[in-house]
DNA sequence: ATACTACATGGAGTGAGCTCCAAGTCAAGG
DNA sequence: CCTTGACTTGGAGCTCACTCCATGTAGTAT
């Protein structure tokens, strides 16, 4: 699979993907004779995965360091497991600010939609906003 | 309340602080008559919720937006509903991303800590991890 | 053989969001 | 009155994660 191919599958730009790999969130990819990058279906799993954590905001440093780990062997499962525990932790932490923005966001449209109904706002309860 | 108090208890820096005020993401604090920044319950209320956007990954322009739109009166009501609204379906979009994130890392973290008691890792299903 | 296109590389440039710094001001203590 | 320390401002600098660019090459069409 080309590259084009693969920007097309999952809405990335070849620089982006080429940068993955430079960086080390992605293995180096399989190649042809001439030098051109072929992705097989272990490559493109890492670029999936890849395109995943970032989307969850996990960054470069994170996903670059599990790979070193992973080519190092089975002598890092801990280390690679402690690693993704991390980053769980993180996840479940930003998630948790999503929640509490969203709960203000809900009371805010709220009072918004009433607003726009009675024509008058009234910030009893909270100040400032 | 003085900026260094405000910091303490938002766990914020003051540079980020009056950087925040600069670009318009608070509308301008209240100062003393030598012109030091004095923080009243209404600038609390405009920080606390900066930060709790920000921390849900919302723009600094689009949080910038809502204040002008606040500053401009009752006539921007529905204008800011809607920034509100097109807020929450960004945080959802965001939010989804997080849990397909971590439904992968439960998997990882499920197969790395039987790899971990058995000593081999065995990736049948999913490639290149 | 020549032209064209899609890829390759290393390195420079960009935008968002801070973060730091120089120079100046003000209020309190000695 | 002078020093000290915390504040002020405008502007430069930094980090992260791309994104763009110049230059070169490989493969295909004419």
């Amino acid at each position: 699979m080309t590259i084009k191919e693969v920007c097309e599958v999952y809405k990335i730009t070849p620089d982006t993907l080429r940068y993955y790999e430079r960086v080390g969130v992605i293995p180096r990819v399989h190649r042809t004779a001439g030098g051109i990058r072929d992705y097989d279906e272990t490559d493109l799993g890492w670029v999936a995965n890849a395109i995943c954590f970032r989307d969850a905001g996990l960054s470069i440093e994170l996903l670059a360091e599990y790979v070193r780990l992973f080519r190092e062997g089975d002598e890092t499962f801990e280390a690679r497991c402690d690693l993704l525990r991390g980053a769980r932790e993180e996840l479940l932490a930003a998630r948790k600010k999503y929640d509490v923005a969203l709960e203000k966001l809900e009371y805010k449209i709220a009072k918004y939609e009433e607003a726009v109904r009675t024509g008058t706002l009234s910030w009893d309860d909270e100040p400032g906003n």
